[in-house]
DNA sequence: GGCATAAGGTCCGAAGGATAAACCAAAATG
DNA sequence: CATTTTGGTTTATCCTTCGGACCTTATGCC
């Protein structure tokens, strides 16, 4: 952009950010159907709506939907079966399949991970701490109820499925729908990039552990001690995806 | 929260969310242009850039940057003269003319209104506590330009912009862009829906204090007293927003 | 087995958006 | 007065989306 020699300014170009893009319709549905994934609204096995069905739901077409659909499978997220009782369903092994795939994603999205991460344990002990202050007892019956789904999950996926469910009980208590957004975009963001937050055995016991203490603070009103917990328990996420990186990339250096 | 589905069912379908809706081009063109005059970066009286050079800079049909200024224009946002020179020019009386349209519109959100400016008194004590901890010897300049050139701002319009550039900086200095555009949507969506915060000559004195205060204590690194101010600070603009509703619905209870 | 049913798979045409390009009209500059 | 720079207008074309109609597959039930 040149000097047109007349803007009084030193800004000659005042940027209006990045390039506007022209979404599709189908992209829209499938970050839909992704988020409604990753936030374990439907689990592995489970069998999505059908095709008219969503188109319903979504008020799109089936065109539309069927674009999205053909997508997500292609990208080994959903399987298809034809005939009476058939539809798409949702694939166990979600998101990168090889640690290789796992690694390249990560590191491509480093920054952005970094980002989240930091942003998240710096704004869920705030909302913690808000919870604790103003959760009725409304907020309180519907916390103690996705603690428990949480403990009694029978396997990994309800377990992280109810883990999404807990948290989301404890944003909504601050009663700021604005918050609960926040809350939930900065969870699919790291869900979205990874198909998942890794979770294993030993994490899910210190976590269990973790998610009682919250509890506990926030039903009992302890804003200062909810918010700690939360700080740790939110460092946790990070700690396992650095681990993990560091993992994937002694097991190949190389490429 | 309201209810979005009515169907009798005993609830078989897991909600999606609200129906997807197809935005047209043109109404991004729009949200760019008016959060972009919000924000400051363009002044009423000042030249909008030329139709073919916005087409180029969004990346778009000049067919579509013309509709959003057609659109922006019959609002009364905008004013267009022809010929050489010519162009279309941010108007001064931004907004809603009437105090009547003011408390209409204000009223018809109120409840996003309050949920915003609970989100920002919590998040923005959060950031600026952050900044003082985090703050570069770079973002200490920027800073304190930053608030030099709110003291010196000669008018109205100069000031408000030099406030937002203050907090930009501010915010900036977390070193995370993701609270930078939490803080850049909250005070986005606060400034779409009003035109602009109020702004009268008495809130610029204390304004002006508390920046003052604000900016030595993030360059100070004093963390909390960064949090305190701003916790401050921002019930400044609630407070105004709050009286500005009560007065015009004084002056005009009917309707 | 056979048929009705319920799913996905395919195709087509209508309607509307978005784009690019050419051209018209107004106003300022020299 | 001619040139130039701006918005204003028109047109042709391509793409997206939609709403159907219809085909294919597989299950469940008689």
């Amino acid at each position: 952009m040149t000097d047109g020699g007349s803007t009084p300014s030193p800004l000659p170009a005042p940027t209006l950010g990045r390039p506007i893009v022209s979404r599709h319709i189908a992209d829209d549905v499938v970050d839909r159907l992704v988020t409604a994934v990753a936030l374990g609204l439907y689990v592995p096995r489970q069998q999505l709506p059908t095709e008219r069905e969503l188109a319903t739901m979504l008020a799109v077409s089936r065109s539309s939907v069927r674009e999205a659909l053909k997508q997500l499978t292609a990208s080994g997220y959903l399987e298809v079966r034809r005939g009476r009782n058939g539809g798409y369903f949702v694939l166990a092994d979600w998101g990168p399949t090889s640690a290789e795939r796992v690694r390249r994603h990560l590191v491509a999205n480093w920054a952005e991970f970094e980002q989240i991460f930091d942003a998240r344990t710096l704004i869920e002990p705030l909302i913690a701490h808000t919870a604790a202050q103003r959760r009725t007892s409304a907020d309180e019956g519907a916390i103690w109820a996705a603690l428990q789904a949480y403990l009694d999950a029978p396997d990994h996926d309800a377990s992280r499925r109810a883990d999404g469910s807990l948290h989301l009980a404890i944003a909504t208590a601050t009663q700021n729908p604005i918050l609960v957004d926040i809350s939930v975009d900065l969870r699919t963001r790291i869900s979205l990039n990874l198909g998942a937050e890794p979770y294993t055995d030993e994490v899910r016991r210190i976590a269990i552990r973790q998610h009682q203490d919250l509890v506990a603070a926030v039903i009992g009103r302890r804003a200062e001690d909810a918010a700690a917990i939360a700080a740790v328990h939110f460092t946790l996420s990070e700690t396992l995806i650095r681990a993990l990186v560091e993992r994937t990339e002694q097991s190949d250096p190389t490429t």
